[in-house]
Parts: structure tokens; C-alpha cells; sequence
DNA sequence: GATTTCGTTGAATTAAAATTCAATAAAGTG
DNA sequence: CACTTTATTGAATTTTAATTCAACGAAATC
């Protein structure tokens, strides 16, 4: 059983270096021959471990699909003390489990352009929006967040968080934002 | 001398073709092929007006470094008044003149990841980060702004513009959001 | 109207990168 | 220890898309 556990942890080996590549210069300037020298091992071999360079692309965007995508309401908690809290911990992860934030960031990239149509399918079938509708609606209900159209202020929301995190992942020097400056786009 | 204004006009017909492709698709995934089809014109002819795909590129970073990237202290209005109408300006343009949004959405892309290394560098050679520290700073001081770090708050709400901009971009149905939205970042 | 220059096409060429493959080493199995 | 299976490499092949090119029609020039 050590084989198929070395196997396992190889591909994942593969799997986390080609996250950061991808993340760092994106998919396509991205060669298999840059991830395989990374991990290191040779280009031919990576081929055992996946079918094809978008197997490998659909391979991360599953895993991102699992990840802590659940917005939701918890009962009790005001919803901007929720966001708040949420960027918070993802803001955290960017230092402590860089992987963490290198797929909430991937995932987004994936999800706009320039990547394999199916990959990016694949990304947009996760919706945090309807979630998020719902939390604005009722933090206008409770008067913490100000009037407006609750699902573009849902993407509006997550489009800021994602530019920023983009941002952050780009330029290694900016200091971590305030998350209650990305939530008092809803206040 | 009507020959080399048909010329001008043509390179910029697919100046405009290939800018509305990379925004929307991104660079790697338009081919050469794709922009001449929409143009339309025939592949081989596009070598005619541009040397290679990475030139035509670069032309349309240089065109994108002289558009309105200039921000600047108003004397007499106060920063949040200012950022607030500049971005209802660009929002305004998202119907109006297409191009200049696009353009917008498409030096942003540029200085992230994805691109060619030299329109990278090239991009990034404007700098609108130095003048909305400034203008944020004066906004502390006056009040209008929160405290904070003006360099990380600067970085931040241009990301979160980039991010917002490339979403409405991205999904043509999602409601033009309300500028004080964003401004409220700094607020 | 002859001649040169420019615009145009689509097929041929080239270049870059993904993918395959034959050969070998290493590890597991009896 | 023989034997089978898996890991590994680097070179050969294939694929894809950029780029070049030879040929031709149209516009400008003389």
C-alpha cells in the first residue's frame, strides 16, 4: 500500500505545483515542462501521473469546488460580522495555508476568462452569489447594510474580494487589508 | 493619401477586434485566426498591418497608457466627491463607448498574470497608485476617509474597481453598481 | 493603357509545446 | 534470486497555432 500512498502524495506534489504556477503566471504561460522542473521531476513523467495538462487544470478546479465555498447564514451572527469574519480567516490563510488562498484565488481566475471552456464551466457551477443575496437581504432587513439591488451588491461584493485577493497574490509586498473595509461596500 | 487613412482605419478596426477578443476570451485563447475572422479578413493579411501577435498586443498596452489613467487632486473637490464621479465616469462609458471600458478592463488584466512578459513590464509603467495615496491622505485629514495605511487602502480600492470592472465585463446582465458603494471601502 | 505598388487570399512552413514511446532502473513478489 | 510491475528519463512524434509566401486582383501613377 506504500505505492499507491506515494502515488497519492506525488500527484498532490504535481497538484499544489501547478497551483502556484498557475496562480503566479497563469495556465498558459504555464508548460508542463515548468511544472514538472518545479516538482521536480521529468515532462514525460508527469503524463503518468495525469492524462493531459487540462486533466490536471480540471483536477485543481474539483478540488477548489469542495473547499470552504459554503457562504451561508449562521443564526445569531449579524451578517457583517459573518462577511467580516469570513474575509478575516481567508485573509489569515494567505499566510498560514498559502494553498488555501492560492485556490480562492485560482477559482476565480478560472472562472473568468482564459482558461479551457470546461474548466471554466466547471468553476462557475459553485455559486456563492444566491447565498450571499439572501445574507444581504436580511442584514437590509436588520438595517446593517445600506438599500440597493441585494444580488449586485452580492457580486459587486465578491468581485472586490476577488480583485483584492488577486491583488494581494500579485504583489507580494501590500500589507493585508481590513476586511471591514471590503464589508462597508454593503453598510 | 486616402490609401494610408483606409490603413490607419483597418489597423484600427483590428486593434478594436482584438481588444474586444482579449477581454473577452483572453490572449492565448483568441488566435491570430479568430481576430482576422471577426475583423473579417484573412489570417495571412493580419500580418500586414501588425508583425506579430505580441506587437498588436503591445500597440494596444501603448493606446491603454495614454487613456484617461489620469488621476489627480481637484483643488476644491474633496477626494471622495472625486473617486466617486470618476468611477461613475468610467461605469457610464461601459454603455457609452465600450472601448474605453474594455480598455480599462484589459490593462488591469495585462499587469496581472497571463500575458507576455514585455506587456506586462509595460503596463504596469503607470503607476495610479502614488496619486490616490495622496488623494487619500488628504481625505484622512479631512476627515472624509477612515484611518489606515493610505498605500495598502490605495492598492485595495483599485483592485476591488479591477475586480468589479472585470466582472461586469465578464457578466454583461449584472447591474451597473453605485460608485459610493466602492468609495465606501475608504470611508 | 502600361506599370508599379498595395491589398488580399489561402496554402505551405515553422516553432513551440503537448504528448507518446522505447529503454532502463528500482521496487515489490514469489 | 528470478520475475513482474511501477517509476523514471529523455528523445521522437504530433498537434496547434503563428508566421511566411507565392500568386493574383485592384487601385494609383505615369
Amino acid at each position: 500500500m506504500t505505492r499507491k500512498e506515494q502515488k497519492e502524495e506525488r500527484r498532490n506534489a504535481i497538484l499544489m505545483t501547478a497551483l502556484n504556477l498557475f496562480v503566479e503566471r497563469g495556465y498558459y504561460d504555464t508548460k508542463i515542462a515548468d511544472i514538472a522542473a518545479a516538482v521536480p521531476m521529468s515532462t514525460g513523467l508527469l503524463f503518468h501521473y495525469f492524462e493531459s495538462k487540462e486533466e490536471l487544470l480540471l483536477e485543481l478546479v474539483k478540488m477548489g469546488l469542495q473547499g470552504p465555498g459554503a457562504i451561508g447564514d449562521v443564526p445569531g451572527v449579524p451578517p457583517d460580522v459573518y462577511l467580516t469574519g469570513f474575509l478575516k480567516q481567508i485573509f489569515a490563510f494567505a499566510k498560514e495555508q498559502p494553498w488555501v488562498f492560492n485556490m480562492f484565488v485560482f477559482m476565480g481566475q478560472v472562472r473568468r476568462a482564459g482558461m479551457p471552456e470546461e474548466a471554466r464551466r466547471l468553476a462557475q457551477s459553485v455559486d456563492a452569489v444566491t447565498p450571499t443575496v439572501k445574507l444581504i437581504k436580511k442584514g437590509q432587513k436588520d438595517g446593517v447594510f445600506h438599500k440597493g439591488d441585494a444580488d449586485t451588491m452580492a457580486r459587486c461584493f465578491w468581485a472586490s474580494v476577488q480583485g483584492i485577493m488577486e491583488q494581494m497574490s500579485a504583489d507580494k509586498n501590500m500589507k493585508t487589508p481590513d476586511p471591514e473595509w471590503i464589508v462597508s461596500i454593503l453598510k
